[in-house]
RNA sequence: GCGCCCAUAGUUCAAUGGAUAGAACGUAGCUUUGCGGAAGCUAUAAUGUAGGUUCGAUUCCUACUGGGCGCACCA
């Protein structure tokens, strides 16, 4: 299906060229604010006015003479001082909500990048440390921008660039030998080597000499030492074990986990490259940098002067990797800003290196940060995403047994965890921020307002209309959607495809989430002003399909956040 | 010190350079005869300061104020 604003566009276009002449200018598409400025708006004409230099409103009107209507539109105004405002027959509104129906959940993806191919990465959490909410952010913007971007067509590889490698695991592997014991690990095993964890850093502040204990072993892990070697392969499949227990209750995959210790034998190669092109240098202490032309940046560290590799070699060597592997046109990251100096600079080394032509995209977002406690892994002081999770679905819980208290025992259940998590996965995706986030249970797990429970409370309120609308054939009714309400609620649903393409576009999956929510507060309004079941049979077929076109659109909507419906809740 | 990001109702957040800055929570009222009141309706209140660019600025530019983050051997 053609998107309508591509197809405003191009009238206008058609039109601009027939009437002026070969002029260069650019035909945007916007959504009036005011239902009086017509559903699709177009302001060519303030640039034709100054290119051409004549009034703006002249031309305006003079494209809205000329412009040759199709049936859809039922009319165009010009308006202000040039505005082309366009608006959509109630009868296409009306006939469209059969083609809604008809595309069931293909509705709203398009195929804008068809044959292209997109690597993200997301998630990463470290190994050996559990999971923070902070974790949270990554996890689930990364999720629907994975599948905002395979709506829009794009091939997609999802890889999880795990934390299992670094000077922390020298810490670890050190900790263990010293106060760990293998039964107490086996038995409760990410709580454990996070008390290792805390331990080892608690000590250091009597005995500074831990330190490079800590590096030793890390030193020997890389060495290829065996001991160190299965240690650390053992607790790398524990935190494995662990996350998946997370992933699978947020529902997120992945179709890779190449973790950092994945490019340890293809960093050579980029040290070799990067040598021979002149890009690296040797620097303070006999460290290999990569400077930057006029000092752009500071200078990227590529090696330190103990010979070892660091964050930004592996991240050129995972991103050759990618370019070799799968040849994307588009390599995302999905990351708090804090980092953003860092993926500057190693997107800065990997062009002058000529690793890959894909565009690479630091998907940033704020750091969250507690009211309360400070939250330092290293401390001990951290929210875990498991508590966060009960927590969620607990509250839930009790808002379904107070509400719906019929439902069975598993309908319950069900029922809260789709809410519970809905809830928190549309609060970090119905904002598009890159401050930082204060973390609070409230906000975080918010059940009413804009919340996912008051988007799936309409979409079980309009199944249930549905269940009841009975066996009687509803295609045929003549009635054209009249009721300002009613006329609303159409008028948003066509632009779901619209407001994906634009949302994958930015990267912005609160593009969707605002959508939907003035989705659902026009069926609402719809819903308290016009009657369903009871209306005279023409006028029902009309409304059932327009409450079905909307189940449609709110679902595919909110699948594509990752978030559930439930029928009844 | 240098650099990056941010600043919108009491609070939490929206707004692709467009028309009257939009919600939610809160507060004050209202809606039972109609499909699920986890709802709807009404009222309330905001673009940090000073300039600039533009037909038009919350959005772009400059300075200031206030917050966050980063800046060589962590990731």
């Amino acid at each position: 299906m053609n998107l309508l604003k591509d197809k405003i566009a191009f009238l206008v276009e058609e039109t601009v060229k027939k009437e002026f002449g070969d002029i260069e200018f650019q035909v945007k598409i916007d959504y009036p604010s005011a239902d009086a400025h017509g559903d699709y708006s177009v302001n060519v004409a303030f640039e034709l006015g100054k290119k051409l230099g004549k009034a703006s409103r002249a031309i305006a009107e003079t494209l809205a003479q000329k412009i040759k209507l199709p049936d859809w539109i039922s009319r165009v105004e010009c308006a202000g001082p040039g505005f082309l405002n366009f608006f959509i027959a109630p009868q296409f509104l009306t006939d469209f909500l059969q083609e809604v129906i008809d595309e069931g959940e293909k509705f709203g993806s398009s195929k804008i990048a068809a044959g292209k191919t997109v690597v993200t990465d997301t998630s990463h959490p470290n190994v050996a440390k559990p999971m923070g909410v902070h974790h949270l952010l990554s996890t689930i913007i990364g999720c629907a921008l994975n599948k905002m971007f395979n709506a829009v067509g794009y091939k997609v590889i999802r890889d999880n660039y795990l934390g299992d490698y670094g000077t922390q695991f020298g810490k670890l592997i050190y900790a263990y030998k010293t106060w760990g014991s293998e039964e107490t690990v086996k038995k409760n095993p990410i709580p454990e080597l996070l008390k290792l964890y805390v331990k080892f850093h608690d000590e250091v502040e009597k005995d500074v000499a831990l330190e490079d204990r800590g590096r030793a072993e890390f030193k020997k892990l890389e060495g290829g030492d065996s001991e160190n070697r299965k240690l650390w392969k053992w607790i790398v499949d524990l935190s494995l074990q662990e996350f998946q227990g997370i992933y699978d209750r947020l529902d997120v995959s992945f179709d890779y986990i190449h973790g950092e210790s994945f490019y340890e034998d293809k960093m050579r190669a980029i040290i070799d490259m990067g040598i021979k092109k002149g890009v690296f240098v040797t620097g303070e202490g006999g460290a290999l940098i990569a400077p930057f032309e006029n000092e752009k940046y500071p200078p990227c560290l590529i090696k330190k002067s103990d010979g070892a590799t660091l964050y930004a070699t592996r991240d050129l060597a995972r991103t050759k990797y990618w370019e070799d592997t799968w040849h994307p046109d588009l390599m995302v990251m999905v990351v708090d800003v804090a980092q953003s100096l860092h993926f500057q600079q190693f997107f800065e080394v990997a062009r002058m290196l000529k690793i890959t032509k894909a565009p690479n995209i630091h998907v940033s977002f704020g750091r969250m940060s507690f009211p309360e406690k400070r939250m330092s892994t290293r401390k001990g002081n951290i929210i875990l995403l498991e508590e966060v999770l009960d927590e969620a679905e607990e509250r839930a819980l009790k808002l379904v047994e107070e509400k719906n208290p019929d439902l069975s025992e598993k309908q319950k259940k069900a029922v809260a965890r789709q809410v519970g998590i809905g809830a928190m996965k549309y609060a970090v995706l119905s904002q598009n921020r890159t401050t930082d986030i204060t973390f609070t249970w409230d906000k975080m797990l918010s059940l009413e307002g804009n919340s996912a429970p008051y988007l799936q409370y309409v979409y079980a309120r309009a199944r249930a209309i549905l269940r009841k609308r009975g066996e009687e054939n509803f295609r045929g009714g003549k009635y054209i959607l009249t009721e300002p309400q009613e006329l609303a609620l159409a008028k948003l649903l066509p632009k779901l495809p619209e407001v994906v393409v634009h949302a994958a576009q930015e990267f912005k999956p609160n593009l969707i989430a605002n959508y939907l929510f003035e989705v659902a507060q026009r069926f609402n309004g719809f819903y308290a002003a016009q009657e369903v079941l009871k209306a005279k049979p023409e006028i029902r077929a009309a409304r059932l399909k327009l409450v079905e076109a909307a189940t449609v659109v709110i679902k595919n909507g909110l699948k594509l956040l990752g978030i559930e419906v439930p029928e009844e809740m």
